[in-house]
DNA sequence: TCAAAGGTAGGAAAAATTTCGTACGAACAA
DNA sequence: TTGTTCGTACGAAATTTTTCCTACCTTTGA
């Protein structure tokens, strides 16, 4: 399922810090991101939970919520679906305006070689 | 600014096809996309004038809608953006998720290695 | 000439997303 | 015990995005 951007941010901030509850979530999307009032996050977070977006440990009263799909497997639908949509589905056209326009540290670069060196065996 | 869903769609057309009436655009939609009807596109595409996403030349009784940023400028800033919040800035993570899980033809990754030698110098 | 086809403009409805007020129960500390 | 704090649930408002109806003008072709 698609999240929207909103449900997006609190996707990372679980992904960051594992499993976390309403309270913990809403105090780390004021810190990082913006104001956001408890029960605007609250209701979100339900929301997702109803959608299968996360699951919800009730357990305890302070109910946990975790994220249904693994971090991985959503990223990459997300990113599929960017490259998809923005590059015709072309990986080295992604790759290639990610580091045609932008300057990227020589670390970053090395090990970029690394990788797809490792790739080819 | 920050092209919506609808918005983007339609500046992919006009990436593709250049400066273009609303009746192109809507034809091109309802072909590679989905069913919409004339008078939505144009309303978004006035939208998009408005809000200085779009140029739209009066000159002749049908408008031509042309895209007031180049086509590079605009994906290099979604992709920033999109490398930034998916992967905290980190080029590299990206590019190891988009090749990790991923096959990626055999065309494609020499295309980038070379790429990323020319980048060397 | 004049009807049909095709164009723009604009308002408003519909749908999707986001936000928050409020009710109410449980836990806790005085 | 009792009031303050912290939790969930829920409805509804606000906002953003998307869609389309309708009015009206221009062009075209019979």
């Amino acid at each position: 399922m698609e999240p929207t951007k909103s449900e997006l941010e609190i996707l990372q901030v679980l992904w960051q810090h594992g499993p976390s509850t309403v309270r913990f979530v809403n105090d780390t999307l004021n810190e990082q991101k913006r104001a956001v009032q408890y029960s605007s996050t609250l209701k979100l977070m339900q929301i997702m939970a109803e959608k299968g977006i996360l699951l919800r440990d009730e357990s305890s009263m302070k109910h946990v919520y975790s994220p249904a799909e693994e971090e991985n497997r959503t990223k990459t639908a997300l990113l599929e679906k960017f490259v998809d949509s923005m590059y015709k589905g072309s990986a080295s056209s992604l790759v290639m305006q990610l580091f045609g326009n932008k300057n990227t540290s020589r670390e970053e670069l090395d090990e970029i070689r690394d990788f797809l060196k490792k790739l080819d065996k």
